[in-house]
DNA sequence: AAAACGATTGAATAAGTATTCAACTGTAAG
DNA sequence: CTTACAGTTGAATACTTATTCAATCGTTTT
């Protein structure tokens, strides 16, 4: 086996668990999905926007005070999460409500939030 | 009350969800930590390496050629994945080989996979 | 119809970060 | 001791992204 097949200039490539890792690497298309999913998540600001919407809906004017951040900031990540399926939008007159819209990635951050503290109290 | 009292200047701030809001918020140190963590996971690179060391630990050389991609950039990922706890290292020779160092990380890596996989179904 | 208000949007700025390149470590082999 | 090899590290570059600012939109009130 010529060292050129694999893309690494190293000898000792042990062959069985490179090939198996390749076997059961999941498809670019879903590495994809769920590291945009965790990028999403990993902003102080929405994990706090998260938090806040876990009562119940809240306007943005709500979330501006609950976070202490500008309408405008408040808005653009609000976008995003609503692109990425997390929250959803209601307008009633003049204002818009925020709530969530996929009870599973609520779920997935409950669960990651419990073992943050879990792991803080050792 | 003075409209000032909150941050922004709207007039129908729902004052108890606001202030419900602001009682329920965790510290800004477990969001830091919590935002922390998915910050960690947000990047395919990192995903990648996390599928490939399922099956069992590897060198960084084996993981050059599960994912394609040069040492180099292959160890400053593991360097971050081990700063923040998520993988370990352990030298043998001139290799060194590196594993998950929390298996409960994993469970919610698992956990976050199978909610996408099961979205993507439907 | 005009003004007020809650919210959104786009462009600009600033901060953060992934990959590359080159130099360097630590270990093993000749 | 010298060379080769697996891996690491720091600086540079390119890319992404969060917040701000100003302008605008949609709805309600006067």
């Amino acid at each position: 086996m010529p060292k050129n097949e694999f893309i690494c200039d190293c000898n000792i490539v042990h062959k069985d668990a490179v090939e198996r890792s390749l076997r059961d690497m999941p498809s670019d298309e879903m590495i994809g999905e769920l590291s945009d999913f965790y990028k999403i998540m990993g902003d102080s600001t929405r994990c706090r926007i998260i938090c806040a919407l876990h009562g119940g809906e809240m306007c943005v004017c709500d979330l501006c005070n609950v976070l202490s951040m500008s309408k405008s900031s408040i808005s653009h990540q609000l976008s995003k999460m609503r692109e990425s399926g997390i929250v959803k939008s209601r307008r009633e007159g003049k204002e818009v409500y925020y709530s969530f819209d996929d009870s599973h990635v609520l779920e997935i951050f409950d669960t990651t939030l419990a073992h943050i503290k879990h792991k803080k109290e050792n």
